[in-house]
DNA sequence: AATATAAATGCAAGTACTTGCATTTATATT
DNA sequence: AATATAAATGCAAGTACTTGCATTTATATT
């Protein structure tokens, strides 16, 4: 998704396209992989955004609720890494353990869950991720 | 699980039985339900039992990996629930957004998981939480 | 019982956000 | 174009751990 799409999303949800939130989004569409918020707010320094950290902790929040982006603890320490949602279906991630590579899955557990674990129980959500260790990284430890 | 039983696993596991160990785990099987680093620390502060705070945090870490505890992302905000944990089997947790009570299940995904979506990966792990509203707090929001 | 050693602790400093609040700014309405 | 209003920002202070390191302590070995 490239940020002209982007913006549309943001009007669509009453949300402002401010100059702070046009430099986040501007370094997510372009960045190769994965960012933090503190690797965001070291990228965005560098370019004299002056941008406030709370700032951008809060535009990473808002913009994966949204929907916009995906957001996975990827080192299971919760600081959550995040990046532009391509993928619209619900989905969960796959995380190599070694070198942190993220991979999509369509797989969904609550689907498959028996409703008699979760009986008398509404508005289901979950949160689900797998580690593990992917086959570039195995025999490499 | 009861203190005595609790003391037999750290000693299989060369685990030191030491005072402010002694204490955490005193408390933890004597509490109602489940305790947080915070709630712990100010419980134990009330009995004087003069425990640092990175002490406290480092044995529920160490409890819970060990399998003598049970984690729980309870408000799904990375501050971590503990308990005593009275089930041995593999298990994940049912969560109650409302009242927050929680709620073992034994189902996994990871048994359900089509080997096709993670193929090559090895040492798989998962991270599962269920959350909803239980049939009590239905209606009171 | 004395010694060795590995684990655990307490302290201080560091990390990664999070929150409250006054001010600013983008957009809708007149 | 001026005004209203709701959203967003920046700052400062707060929260909840986490880490490094020197010291202490529990247990195993002699």
């Amino acid at each position: 998704m490239d940020l002209k799409q982007i913006n549309q999303q943001l009007s669509k949800k009453n949300l402002k396209i401010t100059r702070p939130r046009q430099a986040i989004l501007e370094a997510l569409t372009h960045a190769s992989g994965w960012v933090t918020a503190k690797s965001l707010f070291e990228e965005l320094a560098k370019q004299q955004a002056n941008i406030d950290f709370s700032t951008i902790c809060r535009n990473l929040e808002l913009l994966s609720s949204s929907g916009i982006l995906c957001r996975v603890d990827r080192d299971s320490n919760g600081i959550f890494a995040y990046s532009v949602r391509e993928i619209e279906e619900h989905h969960h991630h796959l995380i190599c353990r070694s070198c942190g590579k993220i991979s999509p899955m369509d797989f969904c557990p609550l689907q498959e869950l028996n409703s008699s674990q979760t009986s008398g129980y509404s508005n289901l959500e979950c949160r689900f991720e797998v580690y593990g260790c992917c086959q570039a990284c195995q025999g490499k430890e």
